[in-house]
DNA sequence: CTGTTAGCGCTTTCAA
DNA sequence: TTGAAAGCGCTAACAG
């Protein structure tokens, strides 16, 4: 049986306020956070988050709910939240959606029950209705990576559209006029698709269909079939737009398996700096999206929503995402 | 506020402990029992867990402390520890070691003080030291993956030595002499180097030093770099057997690059059936093994220990990893 | 600064 | 089957 409050009063002589006070940093006289030291020291004292959360109405715990946890990406902002959480006290309870939006509402559910302090989300359904239960709960949420369809929360991105403006306008300026793109189905990858199409327009190149592929979010297959179909055009594209890090992997491994060459015959840039950009030769160049200032951001203001009484308007941060220079993209320009 | 089981109580006009009951799962005249899902209807009440919590002594949350978070490994298995405790009514606190002892011992102390009712464990140390925090508390802890050196605890691994031994038999059936080897440095590389050597030793075929690399773990450098150097060799292996996931990736990328073909000019085998194996051409030939099952079988026996009562001794689980053949090893008996 | 007291919301005897 | 009452371990007024 592990030793409670009343042991240390048993064991010190006093009141139980008293040692509760020192317990959460209060000041007491000298000679009496000795007593406590000590009993605290002798009977192995830990005190009962359980009862303590039950008066305070905090649970000390975040939940995060994650959009498919075995993804890289996602691992690495996992990895950041947990070690920004742990180090001011929280703990995190960790729900996948396994990329589908009924056990999202599930996940949701199941942390308001677990009566979390407040909610992280990478939202698979960009509809605000399954954030309903936590609103009437009142758990502030706040979304990571994906927007959804309401501005009544608070949200930490990247601006998506101009991020992948950028990468596009960069491959144009780079002499490339047949870009293909290839996106996956869901906000992030729509986001670019448009901030492609939109350097495109600015610079006046006409998109044809047959550059243009998306499908299932996540999907390497994505990436490598439409890599494929895309060398057998007859007017291949000089360059490739990949929207995220499990399409760029099965791009690389269609043209490594093809026997052409990036960047000398196929140019290339992609999204995200994890694993593979790193090792792989040619260096990716790529936009890389702050994963550690998201996390940082959107942790900062659930804690300050928690934390702190008073109402704030919702916060919509829009983190920037530079444009990493590797060698995948050739430079037409020059000759 | 949220609604009170004192609510129902007045809505009713019930007893306190008659609701308990009902809402338990206990047996209620009908008549009693519409009164209350009325009321629990009408006041939409939920019950408080920290309040259960605290008198049941059980939070109905497992810590996850996790080696690295950011690993695609580690993902897939936190994935399947998801769903398989949700569907039973358990939360997941996850604590990532970051590849860290210091950092793991932390993670334990965490989850013992946020009294979690178990603990799954991908441990960086191999000392069972760590642990005592959760043992003196009376908390069960079952490890995943890797062994530490007690047989104290409840293991879930694959035999590593026995899965490496019939990779490189594997090769040797297909012809193959010379054959280096690229493992991590930590409790599974180890392993399976030692099976690799077993393999090489039964038929009598000497492993000369510059075939053997090893490095930190979790390092797609390692198999990057350690490929390279390889391939630089006068007198250079016919097949690699490599010890993870991301050595492997670093290993391809390395022959991607320096333009030899697999499995025409060198064989490569690996392990784990993550996403490159699964879109890189020629498949690669692996060691599966298998993830759902290490977390299902390491939960059952957390939860049993958890929710009978009655003790039993250490179970130590050695799943079976099947060697699933791809395309990547040449078969050098045929010519 | 210290201690007494009254809960937090729920489960669980135990007697009716 | 039901309900009154006694806690679970802790915090927070409040009075001293």
């Amino acid at each position: 049986m592990a030793a409670t409050i009343k042991d240390i009063k048993n064991e010190t002589g006093l009141g139980l306020a008293t040692i509760s006070k020192y317990l959460n940093g209060g000041n007491v006289r000298a000679e009496n956070r000795k007593k406590i030291e000590e009993a605290v020291r002798k009977l192995d004292y830990h005190p009962n988050e359980t009862a303590r959360s039950l008066v305070t109405r905090r649970t000390r715990t975040i939940g995060f709910v994650v959009n498919l946890i075995a993804s890289n990406f996602s691992g690495v902002l996992l990895q950041h939240a947990s070690a920004y959480l742990h180090s001011r006290g929280y703990g995190m309870m960790i729900c996948d959606s396994n990329h589908d939006e009924k056990q999202e509402e599930e996940n949701i559910r199941f942390c308001v029950e677990k009566q979390v302090d407040g909610i992280l989300l990478i939202s698979v359904s960009r509809n605000p209705e399954c954030l309903s239960l936590a609103e009437k709960a009142g758990i502030p949420v706040v979304l990571l990576d994906r927007e959804i369809k309401s501005d009544a929360f608070d949200c930490v991105t990247i601006d998506n559209k101009n991020a992948a403006e950028r990468a596009a306008a960069y491959l144009i300026s780079r002499g490339h006029r047949k870009i293909a793109v290839i996106h996956s189905e869901e906000y992030t990858g729509h986001e670019r698709c448009r901030g492609f199409r939109s350097a495109m327009k600015k610079a006046g190149i006409t998109v044809p269909a047959q550059y243009v592929y998306s499908g299932e979010y996540h999907s390497s297959e994505l990436g490598y079939d439409s890599m494929k179909e895309l060398l057998k055009l007859p007017d291949r594209p000089t360059a490739v737009l990949t929207s995220n890090y499990e399409v760029s992997l099965g791009v690389i491994m269609a043209i490594h398996e093809s026997g052409i060459r990036c960047p000398e015959d196929i140019s290339l840039i992609g999204f995200d700096e994890l694993i593979l950009p790193m090792v792989m030769r040619p260096k990716l160049t790529l936009i890389a999206q702050p994963m550690e200032e998201i996390v940082s951001e959107g942790a900062r203001i659930l804690l300050k929503r928690i934390e702190e009484g008073r109402d704030f308007p919702p916060q919509r941060v829009s983190l920037y995402a530079a444009l990493k220079e590797g060698e995948s993209v050739r430079d037409l320009t020059v000759r």
